[in-house]
DNA sequence: TATATTTGTTCATTATATTGGGCGTGAGCG
DNA sequence: CGCTCACGCCCAATATAATGAACAAATATA
């Protein structure tokens, strides 16, 4: 079965700011596409995708090169980073643990 | 030659976060992990690995899945993130577009 | 300007993610 | 309390990403 994806707008320009912000974070740091490559254990190639912001790539390879260069997704450094990850589980805690799909009300308090 | 690839920390750290902000993104919207793996064109079961964290799965499904539960990896409004396009455009122009390992200076400034 | 190097691209092969189905469990609703 | 449904997990088959090599073209330095 083929797989037969497509992607939304957004999604399309996120990957390709990402990709951007990648490729002149690596120019910042003076970096080469093999030595950076090397460093997050990907080969060129697939840092070429990353760069051109193709949907392909893992995201895990995508999350390392983004750390090599400096860019920061969720704009936490790594202590609110803790933070954040035990507010998140005390929010799953209380949360449902399976969704009804009989229930409609939903509301945004984030 | 097998892959075997390994992930810091942070990349980790990020993945789970990334995750567990999906998951109570759908909780909160009263989804169904089928219902959103539908909207997002994959299957439960990846829907699965990315909640749960797996460093896996293609950015472009995760980034999907994060559009429609409201999950914003820049915090970018969709405005400015086409300013930032324009920006980071801007900077690859004025930036040197190879990298010689001659070059030890580098200075941060963004 | 000459030259070494970085980058962009393609391609066959290999490794791996994705899929879909099924099963057991537990949570949430009537 | 009982029943239904959402979820977690496993698996074989298949689609696809990753790799590494090779080549041309562009680019930065001497």
């Amino acid at each position: 079965m083929p797989r037969q994806r497509s992607y939304s707008r957004v999604t399309r320009e996120a990957l390709a700011m990402l990709g951007k912000l990648i490729r002149v974070g690596r120019a910042q740091r003076g970096l080469t596409a093999q030595e950076l490559a090397d460093r997050a254990g990907i080969s060129r190639t697939t840092l070429s995708s990353i760069e051109k912001g193709a949907p392909g790539p893992e995201i895990g390879a995508v999350f390392e090169v983004c750390s090599l260069v400096g860019v920061r997704l969720f704009d936490y450094d790594e202590r609110s980073l803790q933070m954040h990850h035990a507010r998140l589980d005390e929010k799953l805690t209380l949360l449902p643990k399976s969704v009804r799909r009989t229930v409609k009300e939903v509301d945004d308090d984030f």
